[in-house]
DNA sequence: ACCTGAACACCGTTCAAGT
DNA sequence: ACCTGAACACCGTTCAAGT
């Protein structure tokens, strides 16, 4: 009953689960270069090899750790709202998810195991809803999910960036801003026009602004199958 | 003169261009992990510190591989062609290179220099000369740049998986949408009800198709906004 | 069955030493 | 100035050996 013998047990025993969670807490506290299966077994006070008892591979381990977070943020979601207002609250959602997890923005797209189809999946059911035709579903859902996940990637490399130059987000909007100004006039005259905005703007209006956009042409592929009215189901 | 002479002293010196040039090739025949600097070494019959006296990091080399791809895309380009036209030309070159290089999908967002706002530059242009309103421009230009980042993390994913199942496109293809297909029929009702066509589809296709589907919401920021009209400049 | 940790085959990067 | 290659400090992964 004294602290030393509950240090010799273990509390609770190794398990794929404690490890995903503390492989998380790692990448997280860290980013990605941190995970590492040493540093993770440090944490958990084990060997090696006993990890390896739990997981197959370092490709097993992450695709475990997205996983984790793909389920969480899709369980969280209202199912009874209508189908535009769940695509945004599914967006939403995971653009939170990977700003709160950088790691996640470049991991997702290439991890093996069902994630990325979990969030295909409501983006389809939706696009059903919404009476969008068979024939672009697929596309649109895939637009959809793709747009995600770019935005994403866009924001892990951000926070990757901003961690090496040990930076927060306003100095390396400023800075970023700083060497956008500083561009050649005519081969750039877009980027420098746009400089200014850059350190006031919210990348999570931005995104769903985007996400609008897709939306907004997506009703357009409704209203245009109308014209040729269906019975109904 | 003889040809022992020329192996002797090297066709060409060792230079920053011909090390990316090497890398390149070595990305394109064997994947991301086949960039080593010991395997470019010896790809260039050079030693391993030599590099580093044209190169300052590995993340240097990997920006200047994606920048030399991101430029001869943006050379290319048909600057005469109508701003909607040049979006979608812009997009598909851009597509097919992360096609033949599925390296660049992966790297492109997390490198450093400019080579993703080369690409942003364009798309801003095209937008301002789609009289599309300035407050809209920026989070326009990020939807589009992100939905092809996006794609192209996709693509190299898939070509990943791909080939470390030693498949070609085909019977990768195949091969996902038979575990779509066994599914749980209610939770994944509509990735199960696309399976069938996964095998079929065209990935540039659908890339284009998602891409049509922004500019459509785009046309429909200018529409809103001509209803206020301004004056001409 | 579950765990340990040394060992192996790699990495990126550095640096004294050469030309 | 440019190049060499041994050396260093890491990795992921394996595996005989322990309990």
């Amino acid at each position: 009953m004294d602290s030393s013998m509950v240090r010799k047990r273990r509390a609770d025993a190794l398990s794929r689960t404690r490890i995903v969670e503390a492989a998380i807490v790692l990448l997280d506290s860290a980013g990605e270069g941190a995970l590492t299966f040493r540093a993770l077994a440090a944490k958990l006070d084990t060997g090696l090899g006993a990890l390896y008892h739990h997981l197959t591979d370092k490709a097993d381990l992450v695709a475990a750790a997205c996983d984790t977070i793909v389920v969480k943020v899709l369980t969280n979601l209202d199912a009874s709202a209508e189908p535009v207002d769940r695509v945004r609250q599914l967006g939403l959602a995971l653009y939170d998810a990977m700003d709160q997890h950088p790691w996640l923005g470049s991991t997702l797209p290439r991890v093996r195991g069902l994630s990325v189809v979990r969030i295909l999946e409501p983006i389809g059911q939706s696009l059903v809803q919404l009476d969008v035709p068979q024939p672009e579903q697929w596309s649109t859902a895939s637009a959809l999910l793709h747009y995600m996940l770019g935005v994403g990637g866009q924001t892990a490399a951000n926070a990757q960036v901003a961690r090496l130059g040990d930076m927060n987000r306003e100095s390396y909007l400023e800075a970023a801003a700083k060497e956008w100004a500083a561009l050649d006039p005519v081969a750039f005259a877009f980027v420098r026009s746009v400089a200014g905005q850059l350190p006031r703007h919210s990348d999570r209006q931005d995104f769903l602004a985007g996400l609008d956009l897709i939306l907004a042409g997506t009703r357009m592929l409704t209203v245009a199958s109308k014209t040729r009215p269906r019975r109904k189901a």
